[in-house]
RNA sequence: GGGCGGAUAGCUCAGCUGGGAGAGCACAGCCCUUACAAGGCUGGGGUCACAGGUUCGAUCCCUGUUCCGCCUACCA
């Protein structure tokens, strides 16, 4: 009886979703961290809450689960942790959207009230990118799903920020910082993305106060700011200007005078007009410049926090105030330069362009602000994180992102980690209502001038803690003042920067600051497999807080993989609709050709063009194995036992070739995977079993099959034919995980038992060993051999193809050998060259003459011959194929001449010179064709 | 301005330490041969961007040039 029928193509959809529930219930995801053993570990990039699964999600877990289901089936204790970050900008504004469409404002809502709705939001949306990533097969140890904002994990935080804070490594200030207008809060330097834009640089002219005739003429993008003006700069050295420096400009549109000044850092002589207006309060250089001067010069902030203009602008001509007060930025950019037009102060316009730094999150152009803010000092912090790549501690895949990673290391910059918004972990920070009563009755509106009437006051929420107000720091809320006793304290409003808790992400999710087993079996984690994009964000910060906190880098490999891009080579995005989404080719195409796509394009340092036509091609493959595999169960018994000392004996030709092959492969596999060139892996699968061992292997050990039950080479073709193929599927498993395991199931037990794991018992190819080479088995002279076969077999092949005889005519051939050795070899192997090429005769040797009429085959070390004779008339096939070349040339000349006539190019319609041109084309390949049939003929 | 990457068949891309120019798709011809037409067999197609250099030998290493991406920066 034959073996298990399989349906006739694969049919993902049941298959993937009752395998993964399998494994579930059989909790072969979970890891023991009792369990010994060499440990490998991941833990997961934690997506957004509010993220749906992309397609760069897709690779990202794809790649990890290739990693974790290998490491689990070489046997060690492998741990992958999922989880999912709070997002906190990004998800307070998804849920406000959300609120603004039922009709309720944020603040009408109130702080805590809103935390409820965003947690209430979480619950019911946050699972869905952790639920997408079960149907891409993620073999996560879902016990333990972490999220950023859990109990734990905010200890964690806590405990690090009181930390840092008491080493001084944390610190309250007054700076400049990037301000998001729409999301109103402060943004870290990275969080803001720079665009080129085109924009108009504005010439103006500031008459000097001792003589108005006199003027100096300013260059800016932003003449707008010129209401917040305090100084000029010129440069020191600029034999043009360098005597006006200590005058003073009387500013147009104010009543303001200010000093020139000069500054050979802010000023380049070569740009504009050499003299720049100083805006201290709206531009990080001209803020520099401001605090070098002594004294410093005085900050006029004209902006609100919507990017508007204050009403009290300090000696702002009430005509002019009227016109601007409350007018967004770019609105009364025009109403200035209007009004220093009629006043004859504007000298020209040109166009321009410049970068612009807009919000990462809601892409709103981000001003410059000054308030008072958390910063993290982290040059200390940097230093060890920059000498443990250096050391090799930490290694980069590819090499070449630690150049990008030292390039922003050594020019860090402290981070600014307070955000004005709500959702978030609260900064572990008091203030003491009695001690700091005044401070923080009055704190509303510090940072700028005229802020105070845009915030709402009195909410505590909304409060904004005056810079020399006296912060308590500790990890729980104060019981007493340490000064003076009292027992009101008032919470500081900001919440912490998103990356601040996913730095701490490899540690707090084993369990930080606790001391436990997870930290002590899987701290540091293996590999961080990432994208370039966060970098900054993330890997480095990671780095620095998993030495700071940990002693030791929080992972020893860190693998950047590609972005992956629309067919176009275009950034997927929503508004321009080229977005492939995961779960739509998973349903389409099965969620093994996704991954096994996924995989094959996987190459190091190149971006990924995604699109539907290369997952077809990779679901055709899934198709292939399932076809051969039924092959291989239609020639098996259900009880079929394999005879493994063939395996190791002297076997067929054939059998020795494909294993030799097959350990070839596995040897580059394990090699590939060590080095992380995925797509290595992939190919080298793609290849072996469709062309190795379907095209071939399968072919020819389908004579030996035939043979009667029992017989000797039936047994020895079907314990290799089940051997290879259980092998593979090994092989395979952790890119395709569902297929392997569904055929793997269906092969009779004592094949897959030569695969069992320990701890699987035989019951899933997940827990079964991952196949290491035999290299005893690999072997260049059965190679060399087979593919002198493989050759020959080819040579008549395309005899055949060539001279048109039909595959179902068997014809003869004869094979003049170059050694007697040769012969000998071949001759042995004679019954390959007869089944796959359809012979009727064979002869080999080293006096073989070519027959009168025959076709040519050359290949190395040996001639091919097949006589014609009885198939064609040679002489009268000759002639034909002649008369043919020769009309066909003729053809060629006319269209030649007529294509290379320059007037019939450029006057005739331009679809006839096509169809022309292609014609052309196709007569010269029939030319060609038919010239290498005659050459066959000799 | 600085840095990185890319340029190989019509398209998309492999090609790891210098010696064979490759794959998939597309294209052409022949085949429904009992694993698979989502398939089989056969075939056409490339000045490895350009110019120099090193070498017995260069797609690969070096120098320069051009074009295309990306990252980064305080170019008012």
């Amino acid at each position: 009886m034959s073996g298990k029928e399989l349906p006739k193509s694969y049919e993902p959809k049941s298959v993937e979703e009752r395998w993964y529930a399998f494994w579930l219930e059989k909790g072969y995801f979970h890891a023991d961290e009792n369990a010994g053993g060499e440990p490998f570990s991941i833990v997961i990039p934690p997506p957004n809450v509010t993220g749906s699964l992309h397609i760069g999600h897709a690779l990202n877990s794809t790649l990890q689960d290739i990693l974790v289901r290998w490491a689990r089936m070489s046997g060690r204790n492998t741990l992958w942790v999922p989880g999912t970050d709070h997002a906190g900008i990004a998800t307070q504004n998804v849920v406000e959207r959300q609120l603004t469409k039922e009709h309720i404002d944020r603040h009408a809502l109130g702080r805590e009230k809103f935390i409820e709705k965003v947690w209430e939001w979480k619950k019911v949306y946050g699972g869905r990118i952790i639920s997408q990533l079960k149907r891409l097969g993620a073999s996560c140890d879902w016990q333990r799903e972490r999220f950023t904002m859990d109990e734990g994990l905010s200890r964690a935080v806590r405990e690090v920020f009181v930390a840092l804070y008491e080493e001084g490594l944390i610190y309250r200030g007054e700076r400049l910082i990037n301000w998001c207008p729409r999301c109103h809060t402060a943004l870290s330097d990275i969080e803001v993305e720079h665009e080129d834009e085109k924009g108009k640089l504005y010439h103006i002219a500031y008459p000097l106060s001792h003589d108005h005739n006199i003027r100096l003429t300013v260059a800016t993008t932003r003449p707008e700011t010129m209401l917040g003006d305090t100084a000029v700069a010129v440069h020191p050295l600029d034999p043009r200007y360098k005597d006006l420096i200590g005058k003073t400009i009387d500013l147009p549109l104010t009543a303001r005078r200010v000093p020139i000044i000069g500054d050979s850092v802010l000023v380049d002589l070569e740009f504009g007009t050499g003299a720049v207006k100083v805006t201290p309060a709206h531009d990080f250089n001209d803020y520099e410049a401001g605090q070098r001067q002594v004294p410093p010069l005085p900050l006029i902030s004209i902006l609100n926090e919507k990017a508007e203009i204050v009403p009290d602008i300090p000696d702002i001509n009430p005509d002019v105030r009227k016109q601007i007060a409350w007018k967004p930025a770019k609105k009364a950019r025009g109403i200035v330069v209007e009004m220093l037009k009629e006043q004859g102060f504007l000298v020209k316009t040109e166009d321009h362009s410049h970068s612009i730094g807009k919000c990462y999150r809601c892409k709103t152009i981000v001003e410059p602000h000054l308030s008072p803010q958390w910063f993290v000092k982290t040059v200390s912090l940097a230093q060890p994180a920059i000498k443990v790549v250096e050391e090799g501690k930490v290694q980069f895949y590819p090499k070449g992102w630690e150049n990008t990673y030292f390039d922003w290391m050594r020019n860090i910059k402290d981070w600014c980690i307070s955000r004005q918004i709500w959702w978030g972990h609260r900064i572990p920070a008091w203030y003491c209502k009695k001690c700091d009563n005044g401070i923080l009755e009055n704190s509303i509106g510090v940072g700028g001038v005229g802020e105070a009437s845009a915030i709402p006051s009195g909410e505590e929420n909304t409060t904004t803690i005056a810079i020399n107000a006296t912060p308590i720091v500790q990890r729980e809320e104060p019981r007493k003042c340490p000064r003076c006793g009292s027992t009101e304290f008032i919470q500081d409003p900001d919440v912490l920067d998103t990356w601040f808790s996913s730095a701490l992400w490899p540690f707090s999710t084993l369990g930080w600051p606790d001391k436990t087993k997870e930290l002590a079996s899987y701290y540091p984690t293996s590999v961080l497999i990432t994208s370039f994009d966060i970098i900054f964000f993330w890997v480095a910060r990671m780095i620095m807080m998993g030495l700071y906190c940990m002693k030791e880098a929080p992972f020893r490999h860190v693998y950047i993989h590609a972005l992956v891009r629309d067919a176009e080579g275009l950034k997927m995005s929503k508004s321009k609709g080229n977005v492939i989404d995961p779960l739509v080719m998973i349903d389409q195409y099965g969620t093994d050709a996704f991954r096994f796509t996924l995989t094959a394009f996987a190459a190091q340092g190149r971006d990924i063009k995604m699109s539907t036509e290369r997952i077809e091609g990779y679901r055709n493959f899934a198709n292939k194995i399932w076809n051969a595999s039924r092959f291989v169960l239609m020639n098996l018994e259900q009880d079929f036992v394999p005879n493994v000392e063939l395996l190791t004996k002297d076997t067929s030709l054939a059998d020795r070739w494909i294993l030799s092959r097959m350990n070839t492969m596995s040897k580059n596999i394990q090699q590939a995977l060590a080095d992380y060139r995925f797509n290595d892996m992939a190919s080298s699968l793609y290849q072996f079993i469709w062309h190795e061992y379907c095209d071939w292997y399968l072919e020819l050990s389908k004579p030996a099959l035939n043979q009667e039950r029992g017989s000797a080479s039936r047994s020895a073709a079907q314990t290799v034919l089940a051997h290879v193929l259980e092998t593979s599927l090994r092989l395979l498993h952790p890119i395709m995980p569902f297929i392997t395991e569904e055929i793997w199931q269906s092969l009779p037990e004592k094949v897959r038992a030569r695969g069992r794991g320990a701890r699987g018992k035989g019951e899933s190819i997940m827990v079964s060993s991952y196949p290491i080479a035999d290299e005893k088995v690999i072997n260049a002279e059965i190679e060399q051999d087979m593919q002198m076969v493989m050759d020959i077999i080819l040579a008549i092949r395309n005899i055949r193809g060539e001279m048109n005889i039909a595959p179902s005519m068997q014809i003869n051939a004869n094979v003049k050998v170059e050694t007697e050795e040769l012969g000998e070899h071949l001759q042995k192997s004679s019954s390959y060259v007869m089944t796959l090429s359809r012979l009727k005769e064979l002869r080999i040797g080293v006096e073989e003459r070519k027959p009168k009429s025959a076709a040519t085959g050359v290949i190395k070390g040996a001639e091919v011959y097949v006589p014609l004779e009885g198939l064609l008339d040679l002489t009268q096939e000759r002639d034909r194929l002649q008369k043919e070349i020769a009309k066909i040339s003729k053809d060629i000349d006319i269209f030649f001449k007529k294509l290379s006539n320059k007037d019939f190019v450029e006057k005739a319609p331009k679809a006839v010179v096509e169809k022309d041109t292609s014609k052309l084309e196709e007569f010269k390949v029939k030319r060609d064709k038919l010239e290498r049939s005659l050459k066959m003929l000799g």
